[in-house]
DNA sequence: GCCGTTTTCGGCCCGACTGTTTTCAGTCG
């Protein structure tokens, strides 16, 4: 057997994109360029690891994946290349693909750049096209006017630019100035944040808007007067795109009232689940565009509401949150769809940090037990965890972390009940235990002991191979006392990726042994993310969202976890801290 | 190349904006 390498998804999908652009250049067959575009989106998406559904002859299990592009992958994991591919690419420089990440620049543009300046390295384009346009040498050729040289130069400084996507949190925040700005607009009568942020997806790239009104030029002209825009992308009466002095594109859509609803779900996406839903109507005889279905005759029906426009179709609404074409419509078709979970369903938080002085290795909370627990009356909670970092192992000795959490625990026993206007909140003493790089807990048993429970999380070591890292939460995990994995991939959105374990070995361990996954609320941890966590239901894992808070504002990042997991798709069943605590306690083996 | 509660053949999502096209191609979402 010819060992191969382990070809990652992202570069598959590059490699596919890269064959639809070339299919788009030769013009011949449309179709297949539909089709690998389709393939490389899915592989894009997917969380699953193509090398192992290859290994497990399992490719074609994936939506757009049949037998011809299963084959060819198939070559690829053997050969660690396919013929037939670089047949395909041969005649086309490389530079081509380069250039093609430039916004504005497609495949005839890439292409034909490539041919008249004869560009042949992938590595340079985009510097030698910088050359050319300072040359003022792009403007000479045909097709191209001196406006669209200065823009290819703009579109590339943006490119150079290019930032991160956005957390939530912080693209919520862009989002409100900008529609306050509007909000000002006499001509304007509502304004709702779609696209991704409606999804509530963990990062956002584009801030999209939606403005509803009745006279699109005067609210576009009012748009146009927002101070934040640096560049302009275009303008119309029906849409634009500017891109604003931090770097953040935004797309706004103007529409009429009596359209309503088809430019919610329009405009809330996402791109594959508005694909699906017309095709859906296309085998209805119908077709559904952002301003409604048409019939076969052409005639126009109209929504106001996204409900009835899902109902034409023959579906149940589907929250946005499911959008991402992961089998909601099919869901809607037989009234499947999950009874999503609530932020009013949540009942504690498992997961606060304290300003106790325990002198831990990593970074403690800023506020005292009182104030937290006044926090969890306010938030109706019926109990809250004190999950504080375990004290350092280099700076304490066996017998001192044990002291140290013997005197934590006299002073949580002395407020373990709350009592505030007759409401009755539990706290418990719980601890957030480092994983080991070899799978040892950072705290000795007795120091355990000394907890109701605790939270076992990973903080180094993060790249460990696949049987090392199963091998160490599996490890961590077999201890009576911890009952939860604490944000259990350790991915930092924009900064750290997730760690790789065999996530199935994971999953089955937890659900066999009674331990929970944490769904950290963290606005920049947000951990499991939500496609770990529909692999998870499968095993009938059970779940806690905890918002990690280490400070008593961030109590109230409860709602991205909640976002979180119902991108999981999960109902408040399928969550422990939505259970009351005389449930919940018998579940945590607890008094 | 993919896919199937009208199909293993015959289809394949829909529309806006830009530029130089006098009727449309390229790009984007």
């Amino acid at each position: 057997m010819v060992s191969s390498r382990n070809f990652s998804n992202s570069a598959i999908a590059k490699l596919l994109k890269n064959i639809a652009v070339v299919y788009k250049l030769k013009k011949t067959q449309p179709f297949k360029m539909i089709a690998y575009e389709k393939a490389a989106a899915v592989i894009e998406q997917t969380n699953l690891d193509l090398h192992i559904l290859w290994k497990n002859n399992k490719l074609t299990s994936l939506p757009g994946i049949g037998q011809g592009i299963a084959n060819h992958l198939d070559e690829l994991f053997r050969t660690n290349k396919v013929k037939y591919f670089e047949r395909l690419l041969k005649p086309y420089p490389q530079a081509m693909f380069s250039l093609i990440e430039i916004s504005g620049i497609g495949p005839k543009t890439a292409f034909k750049l490539c041919q008249k300046f004869n560009l042949n390295n992938p590595k340079t384009a985009v510097k030698q096209l910088e050359k050319l346009i300072k040359q003022k040498k792009i403007s000479k050729i045909k097709g191209f006017s001196q406006e669209s040289e200065e823009n290819i130069q703009e579109n590339i400084n943006q490119f150079k630019q290019k930032k991160d996507r956005l957390s939530i949190y912080q693209a919520f925040a862009l989002s409100k100035q900008i529609i306050n700005h509007l909000k000002q607009s006499p001509h304007i009568i509502q304004i709702e944040p779609l696209g991704s942020l409606r999804r509530q997806a963990s990062t956002i790239g584009d801030i999209d808007i939606a403005v509803i009104t009745k006279q699109p030029k005067k609210a576009l002209d009012y748009l146009l007067k927002y101070p934040q825009i640096k560049k302009i992308i275009n303008q119309g009466i029906s849409k634009a795109s500017i891109i604003t002095f931090n770097n953040i594109q935004i797309d706004i859509r103007f529409q009429s009232p009596d359209t309503f609803g088809s430019l919610l779900q329009h405009f809330t996406g996402s791109k594959s689940h508005n694909i699906q839903l017309r095709q859906l109507a296309q085998e209805k005889n119908l077709s559904l565009s952002e301003y409604g279905i048409k019939d076969k005759q052409g005639k126009l029906k109209k929504f106001s509401s996204e409900e009835k426009l899902y109902q034409a179709l023959g579906l149940d609404w589907i929250p946005p949150q499911l959008r991402e074409a992961r089998g909601e419509i099919k869901a809607a078709q037989s009234h499947k769809l999950p009874n999503l979970i609530n932020l009013k369903d949540i009942k504690g938080d498992f997961h606060v940090h304290t300003n106790y002085f325990l002198q831990s290795s990593h970074d403690s909370g800023v506020d005292s037990f009182e104030v937290l627990i006044k926090k969890a009356h306010q938030l109706n909670y019926q109990y809250i965890g004190f999950a504080d970092h375990n004290p350092s192992i280099s700076r304490h000795s066996s017998q001192q972390i044990i002291d140290i959490l013997k005197s934590r625990k006299q002073e949580i026993e002395k407020i373990k009940y709350s009592n505030e206007k007759n409401v009755k909140i539990r706290v418990l003493n719980l601890l957030e235990v480092d994983i080991r790089p070899d799978g040892s807990l950072a705290v000795p048993d007795k120091g355990l002991d000394q907890l109701d429970f605790a939270i076992a999380s990973i903080h180094s070591s993060f790249h460990q191979d696949k049987a090392t890292i199963t091998n160490r939460l599996l490890n961590a995990l077999k201890h009576p006392k911890i009952k939860i994995l604490g944000h259990p991939s350790g991915r930092i959105i924009n900064h750290r990726p997730s760690i790789k374990p065999d996530w199935d070995k994971i999953f089955d361990f937890c659900q066999k042994n009674n331990k929970f996954l944490e769904i950290n609320a963290y606005p920049s941890r947000l951990d499991l993310p939500d496609s770990l966590i529909q692999q998870a239901v499968k095993y009938k894992v059970k779940f806690i969202i905890n918002t990690d808070a280490h400070a008593v504002d961030q109590m109230d990042f409860m709602p991205y976890g909640i976002a979180v997991a119902k991108r999981g798709w999960l109902e408040s069943k399928n969550v422990i801290n939505t259970l009351p605590w005389n449930k919940l306690k018998g579940i945590l083996s607890l008094t």
